[in-house]
DNA sequence: TCTTCTGAATTTTTT
DNA sequence: ATTCAGAAGA
């Protein structure tokens, strides 16, 4: 066998000693705390690459990442930097783990191995239902919470191991009186999924961590399979994430968690900064390693940074240095207004462009999607392309999410929620006739034909009939998935031209979704790995050869970097969010946002305030720096450039 | 009377 | 994009 990109890498003269000594330590438990900037995704894909270098075999390695984007870019680059070989490593997200090992072993759980994957919304429907058909009934529904809201109470009391009670008194007191109810629609709901065969998020995690827990042949088998264990962003587990890395390191403890506390911004989904505070319990022995040295920002982006961070309250104590002495001071712009604030973007970037600055190298970064709502109108106007990234995804887009309710009534019959979701798209066809409709055919006999379950002489009689003929002949289509798929979207074209004036662009991304299928044996298989792996929007796009400015949320810009980039609305009111007031956790996290936000620039900061905020209610009111910025000597920034 | 359709208002962050 | 309230329709 030849490996012809393999090259002998001289770890030692390639790496500071901080990472050199992550990338090379023995066996056993390390913690890299890894600042903002300092080299963290190079330390792990040289790990791994060292690993390798020294007779581990790469299948036994398994790299837990907690998006797909971020495992194929380490995956992607240690193939490059080391050979073939790299392509045998596993990589994933803690979803996609925990499912890979339910559907090798669901038959000893009593689950139906071809379980469907609840997302998001699939779990909202899935809880009106809860809500609705709980006998004896809520009293009063109008005023009951919402689907939402509830989804969130029982997530976070599924990641964060507390009782609902508790995580209402934590999170939002003001519902105290519906606990005893949220707790039935609980029970229901569970239930439900049980019944149907469905797994949300959260199950399939918990679910697979107590498989590891119950069976220790299961435990077994597992850890010897992946002898060692990398895990980016460890800041961000929640406490169920934190036992599965426990859990699937058992045995050998030969764990390598990389992460930074202050750059911890995923609490509203469980995530407990704390847990990286808490590795070495978990984990006895274990060697910490700090990276602190910058190579990204210029020293005075970075003064502001350390300002920002050294006011936190807990914390693993770091301070960020770099070679990169000179550099300019950030700018604090304050325009009079949100049109004034668009407009200097606008005007800044402009001037940046005519000097050479590539629009790929400028990013604008906000605390919410709709801030940059004003923003977006204007580059429209102007004719300035961007993408923005933070908003609505690919997968949740209405029509791909009617492909796929398509399809998995396809694979599975009796999931009401997607026969629901179809049959509304049919004129003359509400809620209520969908739901009704749904039940009759979710509980029809497998093999029976459902056509002669609809209800004749009604409108939407002949329509329904077409649809449900429509899909049992695709399903006994033989031929590639690819194939199915075309078909289907053949048949939903004058739904889609009816409904969206844009269709073209949707078909065209319905194509994309068939040719996704195309390396997958079963539809079950595609499914799953769609509904836990969202395709990215933009695969092969004409418009990605061309130069964009990026929108992004805080939250979605975290582990990129640019060279210039705008921080807009870092005002009271937008950063710190007002949902955050009530809480002073959730306060810190404000501040650790901000941080993130001011370490992705490289080189230019911009920070812009405007004088004043648009309230629905109260109409224009003053506006002031975000009291994180108040901290701060206004002698680090620049009021002109 | 029960359903569907239409238009208006609202939204933190997301695997 | 989703959700809610009220009008129109069967």
């Amino acid at each position: 066998m030849t490996h012809t990109k393999k090259r002998i890498i001289d770890y030692e003269h390639e790496m500071n000693a901080a990472q050199y000594e992550a990338v090379s330590s023995g066996p056993g438990p390390i913690l890299v705390i890894a600042g903002a900037g300092s080299g963290k995704t190079r330390t792990i894909v040289y790990r791994v690459a060292w690993l390798v270098d020294h007779g581990v075999d790469p299948s036994s390695i398994l790299l837990v990442t907690f998006t797909r984007k971020a495992s194929q870019e380490m995956l992607g680059r240690a193939i490059r930097l080391l050979d073939d070989r790299i392509a045998l490593v596993s990589g994933g997200t803690f979803h996609s783990v925990g499912a890979s090992i339910l559907r090798r072993y669901s038959r000893i759980l009593d689950f139906d191995a071809s379980f469907t994957i609840l997302d998001q919304s699939d779990s909202h429907d899935a809880i009106d239902i809860a809500r609705k058909e709980l006998s004896p009934p809520i009293e009063d529904l109008k005023s009951f919470p919402k689907p939402r809201t509830i989804s969130e109470i029982i997530s976070r009391a599924a990641g964060t191991g507390d009782s609902i009670p508790d995580v209402i008194d934590q999170r939002c007191p003001h519902l105290e009186d519906y606990g005893p109810d949220i707790e039935r629609v609980r029970l229901y709901y569970e239930h439900y999924k049980k019944s149907h065969h469905l797994m949300d998020y959260d199950d399939l995690l918990s679910r697979s961590m107590d498989l590891l827990e119950t069976s220790e042949n299961v435990r077994r088998q597992v850890c010897a399979r992946w002898s060692h264990i990398l895990v980016d962003e460890y800041q961000d587990t929640n406490r169920l994430q934190a036992r599965m890395v426990r859990l699937l390191a058992d045995g050998h403890d030969n764990v390598m968690a990389v992460g930074d506390d202050s750059q911890s911004i995923y609490s509203f989904r469980g995530a407990d900064f704390k847990n990286i505070m808490r590795f070495p319990e978990l984990f006895p022995g274990t060697r910490i390693i700090k990276l602190e040295e910058n190579y990204r920002s210029v020293q005075p982006i970075l003064e502001v940074a350390n300002s920002i961070i050294e006011r936190a309250g807990v914390g693993f104590q770091k301070r960020l240095f770099t070679n990169k002495k000179h550099g300019i001071k950030p700018l604090l712009a304050r325009p009079f207004s949100e049109k004034e604030q668009s407009l200097l973007v606008l005007k800044i970037v402009q001037e940046f462009r005519r000097t050479g600055v590539p629009l790929n190298d400028i990013a604008v970064l906000f605390r919410a999607g709709f801030h940059s709502f004003d923003l977006e109108a204007e580059l429209t106007k102007t004719r300035s392309p961007y993408v923005k990234y933070g908003g609505f995804k690919f997968v949740e887009s209405a029509h791909i999410k009617d492909v796929l309710a398509h399809l998995r009534v396809m694979a599975n019959k009796n999931d009401r929620i997607s026969w629901a979701r179809i049959l509304k798209t049919i004129a003359h066809i509400g809620d209520k006739t969908a739901k009704t409709l749904a039940s009759l055919f979710a509980e029809a006999d497998r093999d029976s034909d459902l056509s002669v379950l609809v209800p004749e002489h009604k409108k939407y009689t002949d329509a329904v009939k077409e649809l449900v003929n429509t899909l049992s002949s695709v399903a006994q289509m033989d031929g590639p998935l690819p194939q199915k798929i075309d078909e289907l979207n053949r048949f939903l074209t004058p739904y889609l031209q009816s409904m969206y004036d844009n269709y073209p662009k949707r078909l065209r991304e319905l194509e994309q979704l068939a040719q996704m299928s195309a390396p997958y044996n079963s539809l079950t298989e595609f499914l799953n790995d769609v509904a836990i792996e969202p395709p990215d929007h933009e695969i092969d796009e004409d418009m990605d050869s061309r130069e964009r400015l990026t929108l992004s949320t805080i939250h979605s810009a975290k582990g990129l970097e640019w060279g210039t980039v705008i921080i807009i609305w870092a005002a009271e009111g937008r950063i710190p969010s007002p949902m955050s007031l009530g809480n002073p956790d959730d306060l810190e996290e404000e501040r650790r946002l901000l941080y993130v936000a001011v370490t992705r620039a490289k080189e230019r900061l911009i920070i812009v305030v405007p004088e004043t905020i648009y309230d629905r209610r109260l109409g224009v009111v003053p506006a002031s720096p975000s009291r994180f910025l108040e901290e701060i000597p206004m002698d680090r920034f620049a009021t002109r450039w």
